[in-house]
DNA sequence: TTATTACGCTACGATACCGTATCGTATCAT
DNA sequence: ATGATACGATACGGTATCGTAGCGTAATAA
């Protein structure tokens, strides 16, 4: 609180005008540069090519190549809105169909295998790739426990198994099986894993 | 069928000795660095380095690293048995539990995001991530198709939807949520699937 | 206006690859 | 034994990448 402190603050503040360009400028190449090559062909020259800024530039910023890329993907995370339709099918359709939509075209789709393939052998990459998981369950496990909380869901059902069961079949069809991915099939994926009730 | 070339296949077959031997020699190696580091930190000179095989044979008979690399993934494909219990029930459980028990620890499980990342952009790895996919697949496929035979599973049953409702939650646990696959879980997961009947 | 700060540019050193060339040696068939 | 063939060792040239250093310039705060 006293005006050295004060002033401090502000010049931080305004500083970051220049940085704040820089950064953005940097990292809008890094997406791109990754959504096209994955982790293993991103490079920070190529970055520095593509943004126009400066390599020293971007080491001022990011002091090693791995962070930037976790910078990168860290933005990647899908934030997805959680429907309320009064039922829990109502819901579950909402967003799988959301899903079903971006998993041909999203961006994060076509990098998601190679933050996959990075955190099978890398902690950082291992906790990235667990954020953007939970960011997409996240809907569906809401939208579950509302339907256990208005009684529409026994109590003792399992989320996270139900989410597997909902999940898993969209997911190998984009990833594994490449099948495309309609209406029909996510219908009778949601029969299949509502079944229970 | 003439002398000569009677001598032509001897000689082919013999001076195979040699080849054969170093040939099995990069591959051993090329398989296991592949299972640890994936496709990406794959690199030829490493090859060479851990199977004692000069850089300059491995490339006699590779012409290039991408060759070496698919060569060794078409290794990867898992054989697996077709069960036949008698009912689909216990085909399907006898096939899952058995990928279940391979998905933690077999060596394809650590590769295969690393082929579906390079699949994504590499023809060629879509290829084989096809076969490998089909190989993953082909018992499911004939377990279903012998139940519809035997009247078990209406005609009108789409395979494909079924395998995807099988596979994927098990898939997903193992690579994208990272949870443990108990036998529980299968049993759950095989019960939605097939409840359709 | 002036001092500070961030930036751009160029050039490095170090490392790790790929794929090839050369030449001498060991293996193999006959 | 001998000629053919595969192999090993070494050394290249070329490229790409990481991360750093030095120095001049432009933006910014005061």
């Amino acid at each position: 609180m006293t005006p050295s402190k004060n002033s401090e603050r502000e010049t931080s503040a305004k500083v970051n005008r220049r940085v704040e360009r820089s950064r953005h400028t940097v990292l809008s190449a890094a997406f791109e540069l990754l959504s096209e090559g994955g982790v293993a062909s991103f490079s920070v020259d190529e970055v520095a090519r593509r943004s126009g800024v400066a390599k020293t530039t971007i080491y001022r910023h990011w002091p090693t190549r791995e962070a930037l890329v976790i910078d990168a993907c860290s933005r990647m995370i899908a934030e997805q809105e959680t429907p309320d339709t009064g039922s829990l099918e109502g819901d579950v359709t909402a967003i799988l169909m959301e899903i079903a939509h971006l998993l041909p075209t999203a961006n994060w789709s076509f990098v998601l295998p190679s933050i996959v393939d990075t955190a099978e052998r890398n902690p950082e990459f291992a906790e990235i790739h667990s954020r953007i998981q939970r960011g997409h369950a996240a809907p569906l496990r809401e939208v579950l426990q509302r339907a256990v909380d208005r009684g529409e869901l026994p109590a003792r059902a399992d989320a996270s198994t139900i989410v597997a069961a909902l999940l898993g079949p969209l997911f190998y069809r984009r990833w594994f099986s490449r099948e495309p991915i309609d209406d029909a099939f996510v219908k009778t994926i949601i029969k299949l894993a509502l079944a229970s009730l």
